[in-house]
DNA sequence: AGCAAAATTTAAAACGTTTGCAATTTCGAA
DNA sequence: TTCGAAATTGCAAACGTTTTAAATTTTGCT
């Protein structure tokens, strides 16, 4: 078993060469001779010798590392959403060598902060934010300092230009809207939450637009708007639409979580779904698929959009572009059961 | 807006102190005059300073991460494990200050030596691994190597201690069985996967012990495996267990994602869960709830197990206690509506 | 053989922090 | 006052790497 080689000092003195060719020639340096650089890489490779990363970041300036700050959510994790954005994350960085650094925020702890902490330490080369709130000072305070970010999601106006990637959800809004339309449906119903993020914003726009762009006066949108975190009143927020003289005949959700809610609310009402109501969510989270009848949504792919992040940021962290890179990635509807035509009799909801 | 002080150099000059004297203040030495420490707190506070982490890394030898290699999977992730998994192993951390690190094994790269990476460059106090396999490289490494480590599973046996956490899916799939048992079922399936992973052991091994405990001779059991990774394999050996000629009455499977393709081929071939056929998961994953007409299973609560896991490490790292940590977690039964009552005349597949 | 240019190697500084040891200041008692 | 001890602060080395600038060796020509 070979020695252990720690450091460059240990391996250049084995190989009885200075630390600075031997640190050349593993770096691959053309004005090291092939010949030594090959001995080096040898030597290298059976010591097992691997290159400090705090001293080559702290002379360097450069970590390696992408950093996402974690916010500690409830107790309940309904989604895959993490471990999808995390895994797409790591195969676009691991393509480049890089490695992912994950903060976590305590719950009663400012995200803000822990970004801070992260950029300020030099951790990171650069940040990944998700979840963009319609004010968010983690924009301002990146765009300040000047480090290198890419948003998942967008601010719905801004007096600057910055990095972002987001799926277009105005435009699912918008398809799912035409295709129900389509259907005969006239009278919708739209589940949203009260939280102050930008996406509510861009999807419900988008739905209102192509409600627009038909330019029937005889279409109804219902709006029932209840916290995202609060599981009795999205129920309550449901059965609004659900229980009013007279009920949307489909119903639009924010994201599919609260699509399974209407769907479990209409079935405990006596509904039928697709027959009595038709409902469309968005996310295509692994629970559409088996809830019955099968939750018609529309797949963000996550996965493949934190690829594309991960490549973003690599390419700003690298060459600093003087324009700002943009990403609008148009979801793909996954058409399962939850919908179909207008029931043609208006019925009232059983007692 | 203050000035950007980004080293303690900086600091320490704005305060016309040392830089030693800073540091200690900031490290709350005693020896520092109290009237010092809350000066330079304070300075420090206002002006946003934060200690570069390689530089306090390079020094100290410790670097505040907790490494996690992250293997990419089949382009469909099914499962929110790593989500719960990362939030977790987050949470743990996040309380005594420390971070995750996340390394990414590319396809064609062996996990082992992503590992040996992480360890050797220093990014990491400790790591953590997952998905023990019977025989374990990266176990047998890191022992060598004397690096701190948790393991999320167990070997079968070995002969060295060492820290693990695992659920105890013997005592489950016993459970299983008993509960099944005593419901009246005499013939069992079980349908696991092929893959050299060691929590297929000892959740076999469990249900193996269980129906030997009982000493009933009239009860059977068949085993359908198949690669975890290939669907329609899994399909193919469900249906063995299925379509034979006499069928089981109760079906166990290794993990839920199986019990779900149990439950889907069920209705596909024309049975009624649970009144031909009782179906028994394990993991509770999201999909288990939404499935029809409700998976039973069992919760192994990967965010708590997560979350310990980090404590352990970070126990490991700062005492060195010299028994090793093992700490066995009892799955809680999630009682839904996928067993009942042994059919009482067995009914043959419909053609 | 001798010399300039090219090729190759090296010494030393720097990155920002922690820490052993030494220096300085403060303070109470003689 | 003055002295010694206690309290407080500072100097300088060290961590392991990259990189600038300079030194050394080799090569090609005459």
């Amino acid at each position: 078993m070979p020695a252990r080689v720690t450091t460059l000092k240990e391996l250049a003195a084995s190989l009885g060469l200075s630390i600075t060719t031997v640190s050349r020639a593993l770096a691959g340096h053309q004005q090291i001779a092939l010949k030594t650089r090959e001995r080096v890489a040898q030597a290298a490779r059976q010591a097992g010798y691997v290159a400090n990363t705090a001293a080559r970041t702290l002379v360097s300036g450069r970590s390696g590392f992408v950093g996402l700050v974690l916010p500690i959510r409830g107790p309940h994790l309904v989604d895959s959403f993490l471990g999808e954005f995390v895994t797409g994350l790591g195969e676009g960085l691991v393509a480049h060598g890089a490695d992912l650094i994950l903060a976590t925020a305590a719950q009663d702890q400012a995200e803000l902060a822990v970004l801070r902490h992260v950029v300020e330490s030099g951790r990171a080369d650069g940040v990944v934010i998700t979840r963009i709130a319609e004010v968010d000072e983690r924009l301002a305070y990146l765009r300040n300092r000047g480090f290198p970010f890419v948003a998942h999601g967008r601010l719905l106006d801004s007096d600057f230009a910055y990095n972002w990637l987001d799926t277009d959800g105005a435009h699912a809004f918008g398809e799912a809207f035409d295709m129900l339309y389509d259907l005969g449906h006239r009278h919708f119903g739209l589940v949203t939450i009260s939280e102050p993020m930008t996406f509510r914003h861009l999807r419900q726009d988008g739905l209102a637009a192509a409600i627009a762009r038909r330019g029937d006066p005889s279409v109804r949108l219902d709006v029932a708007t209840a916290s995202r975190f609060d599981r009795g009143a999205r129920i309550q927020a449901v059965n609004r639409l659900l229980q009013g003289p007279s009920r949307p005949t489909a119903i639009i959700a924010l994201f599919d979580e609260l699509a399974l809610t209407v769907m479990e609310e209409a079935a405990r009402t006596g509904l039928t779904v697709p027959r009595d109501l038709s409902v469309i969510g968005f996310d295509n989270v692994l629970a559409s698929a088996y809830a019955p009848p099968g939750l018609t949504t529309f797949d963000a792919s996550i996965r493949q959009c934190a690829r594309e992040i991960a490549d973003m940021l690599l390419t700003i962290i690298a060459e600093k572009p003087a324009e700002p890179l943009t990403r609008l990635i148009r979801p793909a509807l996954v058409s399962r059961a939850s919908h179909g035509p207008a029931p043609r009799t208006r019925k009232m909801t059983p007692a």
